[in-house]
DNA sequence: CAAATAATGTTATAGTATAACATTGCTTAA
DNA sequence: TTAAGCAATGTTATACTATAACATTATTTG
């Protein structure tokens, strides 16, 4: 969480696993593409496309839609961040996912968002799932509600 | 599911339905929105709000956004419809919604959608959600994969 | 009935995303 | 090494999704 750790810290460690993501996945981490990531993690908190656009703009990039959708689609690709649906957002992951799948509780106070990583949900959901005979494929679940921090103001 | 009963029978269930849940909250389901909430029902499908403008403006209705726009506010709010994140869309929900949650099992190959109810998966989420600190208010869930009927084909 | 409230009409615009084609840059194999 | 092929970016235009703001009409209630 922002309120616990040196933040600056955490963009590096962002960049530098996306370097070896990228190595392992034989893809390139452009310039482009690499200014967009640092970009959403220094929001720290989900961003939108066209507020990327602007500060992308004030630093000597291109600043057209293409260009930022598209090193979305790349970083979404490789996981590297997720889209927040409810909120046509974005968020960097420091996950390491085995599947196309994601988890949030998103705070209505703070919109601060957590990632979660537990596999108790995924079990549960493919249980489900193939009781009905449907075969998961990619999972995103979003809870909206209140965080610890801003419970307690 | 489309391929195991008659659709028209399954509208009008839940357009009475919609007529008692008005009822039951005290507001009233206006000439517009039961259109709405039919021409939803009839797609059997997620349907798009400019899709659903279309289908209004050939029927004698007024076809500006804000029209279809507040109908599914509506709609929405009182649980008798769902708004597919993942798709801009909206589809009907025949379900007696306790809390403020969705769960979808989506098929990427016909597009149906299947409401799930299972409460199993709120306990787990909501346990995982404590474990947190956080405070669930509402959930949504969206599973795409492959139904049983396209997995056979 | 009059006043208050709810719903709809209307115009305009904001916000989100992609198509299509041109250009540039990197990779690789003859 | 260099030309061909592919990957990435530039550029223009447009499609798609949603809401603000204010006017008008319909319904409810005292
Ligand atoms: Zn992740
Ligand atoms: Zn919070
Ligand atoms: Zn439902
Ligand atoms: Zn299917």
């Amino acid at each position: 969480m922002w309120q616990r750790h040196q933040h600056s810290q955490c963009i590096k460690e962002a960049l530098s696993k996306a370097e070896q993501v990228c190595i392992d996945h034989q893809c390139r981490l452009t310039p482009i593409r690499k200014k967009v990531l640092e970009l959403i993690w220094k929001s720290h908190k989900p961003i939108k496309a066209y507020d990327l656009l602007a500060q992308l703009s004030s630093e000597d990039f291109i600043e057209k839609p293409p260009t930022v959708y598209r090193a979305l689609e790349f970083l979404i690709e490789n996981n590297l961040i997720h889209r927040i649906e409810s909120q046509n957002a974005y968020i960097g992951c420091n996950h390491d996912h085995e599947n196309l799948d994601s988890k949030f509780l998103i705070c209505e106070q703070c919109n601060q968002v957590e990632e979660l990583s537990e596999p108790k949900i995924n079990k549960t959901l493919s249980e489900v799932s193939k009781k009905q005979g449907f075969t998961p494929n990619m999972v995103n679940i979003e809870v909206h509600g209140t965080c610890s921090q801003c419970a307690q103001n």
